[in-house]
DNA sequence: TGATCAATGCAACAATGTTGCAAATGTAGT
DNA sequence: ACTACATTTGCAACATTGTTGCATTGATCA
């Protein structure tokens, strides 16, 4: 078992997405947060943050890759992203709406393991 | 108002998507389909596709982009993709489910526009 | 404080997608 | 069938996003 240290860049690029409370790419945090570090440690720090389980990976409806925080998961857990997202057309940001929990029913043979909700529209800031 | 032509690349790449009955993605295209053209004509080849509405743009779960043939929507019609898309985590291959219609409730606010519902699982050819 | 192993920076590479431009080709009109 | 012309194609170049190897730096623990 590898064990994470406690580095600048990681303490960083998780407080820059702790505190604004959306799903930010890559470039969000690259270019938004103050930190100057290589763009390879930000991949390599984002892949680590997911793996402690404090944050999970957005795609968002273009295809585009986001990082949130983690608030319902935790390090063990299995990391079940079971929540919806939404994605506002007017200011572009990317949120979990962690309490809609959609209803859903697969036709037989199917099994569900996963589900990736992406909802876009006007979020509440911008309606 | 442009309008498009009849070509054999068109030809060739929308066959491939409706005969497959799946979302493809472009290398599958490229390289499953008979067809030899530029890379870059697949692309513009698909773009226009889109835009006569014969074929949807479905991102997969990891942010693959893939292209599945319209079933349910022509060329004036809005495009709204409604129904969810299955992503089988044994054979990696992704299908409309034209039928499923999943349920959902914003909070107060939100103004839904498009929903993009991705389930992973195994699905009824695999299991 | 020193040993050890994770983390970083740098360079190189791969995959995916876009753009400009000249040449080729499909389509409508005669 | 021929012509004119806009659409499509191929090619080259470029942009973005993400990964890998390797030497160096730095965090953690005894």
């Amino acid at each position: 078992m590898k064990q994470f240290r406690n580095t600048a860049a990681r303490t960083e690029i998780l407080r820059y997405i702790c505190e604004s409370g959306k799903a930010l790419s890559h470039p969000d945090i690259q270019e938004g947060s103050g930190i100057s570090c290589d763009r390879v440690t930000i991949y390599r720090v984002l892949n680590r943050l997911q793996e402690e389980g404090l944050v999970h990976k957005v795609i968002d409806i273009d295809g585009t890759v986001r990082y949130a925080a983690c608030h319902t998961c935790g390090a063990g857990n299995a990391h079940t992203h079971g929540h919806v997202h939404f994605s506002c057309s007017k200011c572009h940001s990317v949120t979990c709406l962690e309490r809609v929990q959609p209803e859903l029913r697969l036709p037989r043979k199917y099994k569900m393991q996963e589900v990736h909700f992406i909802v876009s529209g006007i979020c509440a800031a911008c309606s």
